[in-house]
RNA sequence: CGGGGCGUAGCUCAGUCUGGUAGAGCGCAGCGUUCGGGACGCUGAGGUCGCAGGUUCAAAUCCUGUCGCCCCGACCA
């Protein structure tokens, strides 16, 4: 049994807070040293931080394991061609790290992982050959590389990350040993991940995104540190990722047209808060004409002047797998104008209405002319409502599907479930024969975690004024002993002795064996947050007893050195099941 | 990639406008005092002022370029 003793450990905490730090976890997580920055995205884990990320891995692993899937590991370095081969070299862009050799060297044919489909569907046409082998999950807790372009907030958006990712192959969606079943045993285990992890989480429903694939759920964590807005209904029935909410329709609150077309002058002014404030009318009362691109051909969409276009949306009402912004010499070859001046009326092209606009009266938009806007714009009198559908962003005051007013709030993703479908046994030929003795594609499911993220949005989700109020399952240590007076020989030998007895009984304990003074001590423990603190002076030695401070609560225990041992292995216990969300 | 800010000691920052041989606090080392809420005194170590050019008798300071970091936006499997 090794000692665990502050002056043998390595824990460099500041009382300065870090310029460079902008939001609380980062803050906290470099004051109480767990973590250095290396550069942009890219951080080292102190042996603190490491303990803290080492025990959300175990409980990771723990969980897949209990759900079925195998551990493996799989290589950062991939071959390029396998990237090529499923479109995402070019799908991935700048967010694929590639190594740079002269010529054809290896290394120009290489990139860093990002993630690891390509690579274990490699493995799946290489030794799944049969239904008998389905179902199969596999999974790795590894390290990913990505091209961030923006870094931020500590180590809550990285270049290098440690993810566990698995993988799942099925020879069917539906029934026993199939897509679904697996993928609810994933969902499953990851609310248990989260939950044994002690962070408050929110499972949404999400966009499937350029990966691909047919359902998907994300796993968030509420905190204005995050950079995506989940919604729920306010009778907690629907939640979802703003980018994928689908709205209630608005309702028709009656009006008609009253106005004619007219041609009004707007001299440079090509947005909508320019034009409503000259023209004197609300954002609401003005049609919003964006131009995007479809396979060469123009795809236009209409929204309200006070809505934002989804392009997701819109491209699955357009029946597509993506939208691009047009260009402007294509707005201007179709509009007849400089870009800013779109408007539907006389529009030649495919047009995609929003629901809400189908509902508006004597509006103002665009011209088709350069520096002129109209007014007096009816849907359906002055154009035509050919398709009309739910293709713009949730915005507060909207509803669920179900009627239900949506509340907004801001997050960050820790997890994410996919079904994947085929998209990548098709791309890369991994197939199986069925029973029937045909080669079919493999069917995937895929499932992610950000390991860091829960760490830091742990952190997030648990601190106050003075630092950090861990989870007990994630905590560094879950004790420390603060020794006040190293002079005092009464004062160490219990201190060692405690320690000494705690260790045996498998407690994570830290003893404070510093000659510094008890307040010092105190702010430090508080800073790092060990959830329990035990206090051995002078003065509760003399009464023979010594401290239990509780750190979320606050709660003070005067109990004798005899007890401790099954004081604090009791208020473990209790922790980790009541902490539990 | 667009906009903004910042690079001076391990950390937080002053000094830059107005050029003149590098500063403070914290931390660190030594000695002494102190010891239940970030103590105090004395002594001390530590910086090619991000880097490269240029202007000048002289550059942390002015000019040009470049690299890096942070924030907002775009992007985000």
């Amino acid at each position: 049994m090794s000692a665990m003793n502050w002056t043998q450990y390595f824990i460099p905490t500041s009382k300065e807070i870090p310029a460079d730090a902008a939001v609380p976890s980062h803050q906290l997580m470099i004051r109480a040293g767990l973590i250095r920055q290396v550069g942009a995205g890219a951080y080292t884990y102190l042996p603190l931080g490491y303990r803290s990320l080492r025990k959300v891995e175990a409980i990771v692993r723990d969980e897949m394991n209990c759900a079925g899937a195998l551990e493996l590991l799989m290589p950062a370095l991939h071959p390029i061609e396998w990237w090529e081969k499923t479109g995402r070299v070019e799908a991935m862009g700048d967010v694929l790290l590639r190594l740079h050799g002269s010529g054809d060297d290896w290394r120009t044919r290489t990139v860093l992982g990002p993630t690891h489909e390509e690579v274990i569907t490699e493995i799946a046409k290489a030794y799944i050959n049969s239904y008998k082998q389905l179902p199969v999950s596999l999974y790795q807790i590894q390290t990913k590389f990505r091209g961030e372009a923006r870094p931020k907030s500590g180590v809550l958006r990285t270049r290098e990350f440690l993810m566990k990712d698995a993988y799942s192959f099925h020879a069917c969606k539906e029934g026993p040993g199939g897509l679904d079943e697996t993928y609810q045993k994933m969902y499953d285990a990851y609310c248990m991940i989260f939950s044994r992890a002690g962070i408050p989480y929110i499972p949404v429903e999400a966009d499937s995104g350029a990966i691909g694939g047919d359902a998907s759920h994300e796993f968030m964590v509420p905190t204005d540190a995050g950079e995506d807005y989940l919604v729920q209904s306010e009778d907690g029935t629907y939640a979802a990722n703003l980018e994928r909410a689908e709205i209630h329709p608005l309702e028709d609150v009656g009006g008609e047209a009253t106005k004619p077309l007219d041609e009004v002058h707007t001299p440079g002014m090509t947005t909508i808060d320019e034009v409503s404030t000259f023209l004197k009318c609300q954002p609401c009362g003005m049609i919003k004409t964006i131009i995007y691109e479809v396979e060469g051909e123009p795809l236009v969409a209409l929204v309200r002047g006070d809505h934002e276009v989804n392009e997701a949306k819109l491209a699955r009402a357009a029946g597509v797998t993506s939208v691009t912004a047009a260009e402007p010499d294509l707005i201007k070859k179709l509009t007849g104008a400089e870009v800013g001046f779109a408007g539907p009326v006389g529009l030649k092209a495919r047009m995609i209405v929003d629901q809400a606009v189908t509902l508006m009266h004597d509006a103002v938009t665009g011209a088709n002319k350069t520096d002129y806007h109209i007014t007096g714009v009816n849907p359906g009198r002055d154009f035509e409502i050919k398709e009309s559908a739910d293709v713009r962003t949730a915005v507060e005051g909207d509803r669920a599907a179900n009627g239900s007013p949506l509340v907004f709030k801001k997050c960050i993703e820790v997890g994410h479930v996919f079904k994947l479908g085929t998209k990548y046994s098709d791309s890369m030929e991994a197939k199986y024969l069925d029973n029937n003795g045909k080669p079919q594609s493999l069917i995937m499911g895929c499932y992610g975690i950000g390991l860091n993220r829960i760490m830091a949005a742990a952190i997030e989700a648990h601190h106050d004024e003075n630092g950090i109020t861990w989870p007990m399952a994630i905590a560094p240590f879950e004790v420390v002993i603060c020794a006040l007076d190293m002079r005092v020989d009464e004062v160490t030998s219990l201190s060692n002795k405690l320690h000494d007895e705690m260790t045996a009984a498998g407690i994570d304990v830290l003893l404070d064996d510093r000659d510094a003074r008890p307040g010092f001590k105190f702010k430090d423990a508080e800073l790092i947050g060990f959830p329990i603190r035990i206090t051995v002076g002078k003065r509760g030695l003399a009464d023979g007893i010594v401290e239990v401070l509780l750190r979320r609560s606050g709660e003070v225990h005067k109990i004798t050195p005899n007890e401790v041992v099954a004081f604090v292995t009791k208020q473990i216990e209790e922790a980790m099941k009541n902490e539990r969300t």
